[in-house]
DNA sequence: TCTGGGGTCCTAGGACCC
DNA sequence: TCTGGGGTCCTAGGACCC
């Protein structure tokens, strides 16, 4: 293996997070709620054990919690994201080929290292995170990213590796492909999986064996990538640019049902603050918006439940008070009373460097370097005292809409006022 | 009663151009 | 009856990821 790719994978990710801050929290089932404490999106070792399902809903799932007091939490993205850089950054110190592929997991890439040694850098990594940040992780190494995931997945549920799986060998990735379910491949979702099996493939290893033409057929290009990388043929590489977003999406269920324009106007115009926020960090700007405004899909199955519009923006901008006032006309065009609302989101498209706009030489209304030093003292203010010290007015006060966050743990790292205290 | 919030890539088909 | 051949751009929808 003279080229190898290495996973790194956080383990547990939200709940080891809770716990790093909480050690009441260690060594006991710990779940953690969607926003809005909707679902359960992540769960401790314990937890899982327990049989409490991946993305089941909170009130399905309560009886369990209850009979084995299980510790619950909201889901605290302020903490999960600092945490997930000081673990970037420690691994940065390790390995200069860096992909952040997800808040909780990271390819790099290995060059010349002797297939030995790959076990000793798996070793390494592990101890260097747990030590600088608190994180355990575990470490799956082979010469492409698809197979890279496998190993890490036998890594965490096989126990003697201790973390770490390399796959070097055309025996042990044969070995280790045979036992991997079909469904647990990197590019392999339900629909894919349902198909597979109806073809009698059942493993990553009879997946690896179809030829490319019918592959091809049933599953395109991305399908035959995945079966190549399955051979040991690497097709994806590491990825270290971070290209500004195509789509900037920002979007809550709301806390109750919303029936009224206003403050469905309100939450819309928050999403929008977010948004735009979100759009300036990065630089750019957005030529298109759009709304969208959700019913319960559940309540009438089969009927329609979103309600969108999107407007094109002769002049592309990050203007918040601007980009607020077209959402809202969304909204007016949109709304139908005797409708309940569950939801709504904003997303921006189109989205560009701000210094490659075309000036507009006879409209006022492009982003000009007066929106712009506005936006950036905006931006300025909240990031120094806190989320919405400064807002537009129009995304309301009171917020009745709020999603629910009812076991929100402190945000240790990122609030002076809510720091851990030692006593 | 109660069901997350972000993203990516690919393809097919239509509009439109010369 | 016969009815070109190529290209681009955009959108919607479907698949996937964490």
């Amino acid at each position: 293996m003279s080229t190898a790719y290495a996973l790194i994978d956080c383990n547990n990710f939200y709940a080891s997070c809770e716990r790093v801050f909480d050690p009441t929290l260690k060594n006991r089932p710990l779940v953690i709620l969607s926003n809005n404490d909707g679902c359960v999106i992540a769960r401790s070792g314990e937890a899982k054990e327990l049989g409490i399902p991946m993305g089941i809903p909170e009130f399905k799932a309560r009886p369990l919690i209850k009979k084995h007091n299980i510790a619950v939490r909201s889901s605290n993205y302020a903490l999960y994201g600092d945490m997930s850089n000081r673990v970037m950054e420690t691994l940065r110190s390790l390995t200069p080929n860096l992909e952040v592929y997800s808040i909780d997991e990271a390819f790099a890439e290995l060059s010349n290292r002797l297939t030995g040694s790959f076990w000793d850098y798996g070793v390494e990594i592990r101890e260097r995170v747990l030590q600088w940040t608190g994180m355990p992780v575990s470490v799956g190494v082979a010469p492409t990213k698809t197979l890279a995931k496998i190993a890490n997945e036998y890594a965490k549920s096989t126990p003697e590796r201790e973390g770490v799986m390399v796959l070097g060998s055309n025996q042990v990735i044969e070995k280790v492909l045979r036992q991997t379910p079909v469904d647990d491949v990197w590019g392999i979702g339900r629909n894919y999986s349902k198909t597979l099996r109806e073809h009698g493939i059942e493993t990553a290893f009879d997946l690896r064996n179809q030829p490319d033409s019918w592959v091809r057929k049933t599953m395109k290009v991305t399908g035959l990538r995945t079966v190549w990388e399955l051979r040991g043929r690497s097709c994806l590489e590491i990825d270290e640019t971070t290209e500004p977003r195509k789509g900037i999406l920002s979007s809550r269920s709301f806390g109750k049902t919303v029936t009224d324009c206003r403050h469905l106007k309100e939450a819309v115009a928050s999403f929008t603050e977010r948004a735009a926020e979100k759009l300036r960090a990065q630089y750019c700007v957005a030529s298109n918006i759009s709304v969208v405004l959700v019913t319960s899909k559940y309540q009438n199955p089969g009927s329609k439940y979103k309600f969108g519009l999107e407007i094109h923006l002769p002049n592309p901008t990050a203007n918040t008070p601007r980009l607020t006032k077209i959402s809202g006309m969304c909204v007016e065009q949109l709304f139908e009373p005797g409708r309940h609302y569950k939801k709504a989101w904003v997303m921006l498209t189109g989205i560009i460097p701000q210094q490659e706009v075309q000036r507009d030489l006879f409209s006022e209304s492009s982003y000009d370097n007066k929106d712009y030093s506005l936006m950036e003292s905006l931006d300025a203010i909240n990031q120094k005292f806190g989320k919405r010290t400064m807002m537009t007015a129009g995304s309301g006060i009171d917020q009745p809409w709020q999603m629910k966050q009812q076991f929100l743990s402190r945000r240790y790292t990122t609030r002076w006022d809510e720091l851990p205290e030692v006593r």
